[in-house]
DNA sequence: GCATGTA
DNA sequence: TACATGCAACGCCTC
DNA sequence: GAGGCG
């Protein structure tokens, strides 16, 4: 068969390059769809860059259709050198951090400092090539040229913004756990269709909009004073609904003016048609409804409130009446308008309470971590999942709690009695074992987990003894606690320090990580000596180890002596202390898991928070062998000899 | 989240 | 029945 | 002795 000489071979006519085309948008929803056939990408935190590339020379132009090709001349010569014809390349142009995540901020910087070399184009779709309109392509085939295309350039500036076609719910949590701002789904079927439509849609991990100031709270008595907003978002009919409040965070001189400002606004009466119920604790001021704030939020509740708002600043543009709850999609439903707002929501709670290992786990929807958006039912389904492996570490060992209320980032509170209600699976120690203290709590069943996990548990910390006999522990830990920006390396040989003095006096020990920062090294012991023998043992060590290496470790409590280095915690060892129990989840961003792991796994493993309350379950399930292999078989006791080697006696 | 007290 | 309220650690170290 | 720490 006879080839044309030209690229490209197989077309006809070229047709002519569009002068403009307008970005296709995407529309904010509320969840992924549950169907269809979706590709998801990052959500860029930069600018939406359109592309016009003819005879080499590219033409750089922004949303709002203005020529930015001078502004990022260093970007738009490297578009120049792509292999093509003519072009239409749509993307994203962001400055990566460090990290690899794209930065606003940085972005912004980078022009006001005229120095816009560390840009990068993110290209996510190619509406037109080498002569051909690709606009009623299908999405998934127009990438694939695009990839194929940028496949071929060597500039680091220009990249290929990768899809995804893994569970849009996990993809969007790990968005959010990096700081990414969200991710996109795209239908991938679907054409180039200039404008907003749903086949483009935006999934965030925060949303944010203006809401109408309708009053402000003060402490309860207090003269003056402004501590919260009260926020509101007229209805479609004109009305205003309450949609909770937000602490204003201002500095002082912005704050007294703001202040100033209400002032002029006040009135007697709540402009809200649903004001909250008064409170003991802070006094309500009612305000006309002009003042324009801008929040993000969470998410809204089921009774039309934000949850978990934070201030954004004021906004002097845009009008009050135009307030309004930002309209979000469901794609599930293309046909439905936005829902009907205020009186017609869902009350909370009644969907039918849910039953995991026999026990009853209520608002199993409500999110309990904002950065990743993991919910209490994850929490559950969690500690379902691991009790098989959990329980033998937690069998007759008194425990303590970490309950999260409000969720993580909410005040926390721990917990050793429990007294007033009974939690099905847990046992009480007989008094005697512990005198002058409310029953000590154990909990030796799987439903015991759940209806913990029910109760906002968070995290479970351990003694270091079981019952009946309370007085000598069982084993001692190394709680290996690292300056908070210490390098990892620096983590992973502390813990083979520790390792290597531990084999070399004749101590077997066995690792796990904390789900936080550091690793927790534990050492089985038979059941011989007493906590304050156990305890000098432990802190003998731990001055070993910080006088041989002063420049990596500290054995003295306190963050200023840990400066750079890593603090020996050996108080993990008193009598009624104890420490995060092996496999419990983290009270953190991200969730993480105490994991035990082998000591030849230590080298793979790249932070103490790997493992979530996602992945541990699947890890342990998966594992052919015990980490801990040969832990609950392990004798031994301090020697004299040992205690001579540290430095005691 | 739950148990208990009050209207 | 509906709603409000109180409650949920503690010992040891460092300075 | 008070306050911080985990
Ligand atoms: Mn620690
Ligand atoms: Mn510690």
């Amino acid at each position: 068969m006879k080839r044309r000489s030209s690229s490209g071979g197989g077309r006809t006519a070229d047709e002519p390059l569009p002068e403009t085309i307008a970005p296709q948008l995407a529309t904010l929803a509320r969840r992924p769809p549950a169907s269809g056939d979706w590709l998801y990408e990052i959500k860029f935190d930069g600018y939406r860059l359109m592309c016009r590339v003819e005879q080499g020379t590219a033409k750089l132009i922004t949303r709002g259709g203005h020529d930015w090709t001078e502004k990022m001349c260093t970007l738009a010569t490297a578009i120049d050198g792509l292999p093509v014809e003519n072009a239409w390349l749509d993307g994203e142009v962001v400055v990566l951090t460090e990290s690899g995540v794209p930065d606003f901020n940085a972005l912004q910087n980078a022009f006001d400092r005229r120095s816009t070399a560390q840009l990068t184009f993110f290209a996510f779709d190619i509406p037109f090539l080498n002569g051909r309109d690709l606009r009623e392509v299908p999405l998934s085939q127009r990438r694939e040229l695009l990839g194929e295309l940028i496949a071929q350039t060597s500039s680091e500036r220009i990249r290929f913004s990768e899809s995804f076609t893994e569970d849009p719910q996990s993809l969007l949590a790990s968005a959010c756990r990096m700081r990414l701002e969200g991710i996109i789904g795209k239908r991938a079927d679907a054409p180039y269709r200039s404008g907003r439509s749903t086949d483009w849609i935006k999934l965030k991990c925060l949303q944010r909009q203006e809401f109408v100031v309708g009053g402000y709270t003060r402490l309860a008595g207090a003269k003056r004073g402004m501590r919260s907003l009260m926020l509101g978002v007229h209805e479609r009919d004109g009305s205003l609904r309450f949609a909770g409040t937000v602490k204003a965070e201002l500095k002082p001189r912005p704050l007294a003016d703001l202040e100033k400002k209400a002032a002029k606004l006040l009135r007697d009466n709540p402009p809200f048609y649903n004001p909250p119920p008064r409170e003991k604790d802070r006094d309500f001021l009612w305000l006309q409804p002009e003042l324009v704030v801008e929040a993000s939020f969470l998410e809204w509740t089921p009774a039309g409130e934000v949850r978990h708002p934070v201030f954004q600043g004021m906004r002097e543009d845009k009008p009050a009446t135009a307030v309004t709850e930002e309209t979000v999609v469901d794609v599930d439903e293309p046909e439905s308008l936005p829902q009907a707002k205020g009186t017609t929501r869902v009350s909370p709670g009644r969907a039918g309470t849910l039953v995991i290992a026999g026990v009853k786990v209520s608002n199993a929807e409500r999110v309990i971590d904002d950065v990743t958006r993991m919910k209490k039912i994850d929490l559950v389904r969690y500690y379902d999942e691991i009790a098989e492996f959990a329980l033998p570490y937690l069998k007759d060992r008194p425990v303590s709690l970490v309950r999260a209320p409000e969720g993580i980032h909410g005040e926390l509170f721990f917990q050793k009695h429990e007294e007033r209600s009974n939690i099905p699976g847990i046992t009480r120690l007989p008094v005697e074992l512990h005198p002058r203290h409310p029953p000590l709590l154990v909990v030796d069943r799987h439903e015991a987990l759940i209806g913990l996990a029910q109760m906002n548990v968070v995290e479970l910390h351990s003694w270091n003894a079981v019952q009946p006999d309370l007085e000598h522990p069982d084993r001692f830990i190394l709680d290996l606690d690292p300056d908070p920006d210490l390098s990892w390396q620096m983590m992973v040989d502390a813990a083979t320090l520790s390792k290597v003095l531990l084999d070399e006096i004749g101590l077997k020990s066995f690792i796990k990580t904390s789900g936080g920062k550091g690793f927790h090294i534990v050492v089985p012991l038979t059941r011989r000596q007493q906590w304050d023998e156990v305890k000098d043992f432990s802190h003998a060590v731990a001055r070993y180890m910080a006088r041989l290496m002063p420049e990596r470790f500290s054995a003295v409590l306190g963050p200023k002596n840990r400066v750079k280095k890593i603090f020996i915690d050996y108080l993990r060892n008193s009598k009624g202390a104890s420490t995060v129990a092996v496999f419990s989840a983290r009270a953190r961003s991200g969730m993480g898991v105490s994991m035990p792991i082998a000591w030849d796994e230590l080298t793979d493993i790249g932070r103490a928070d790997q493992w979530t309350i996602k992945t541990a379950a699947p890890r342990m399930h998966s594992l052919g062998a015990d980490p801990w292999d040969g832990f609950h078989r392990t004798r031994q006791g301090i020697t004299v000899a040992m205690r001579r080697a540290v430095g005691l006696r």
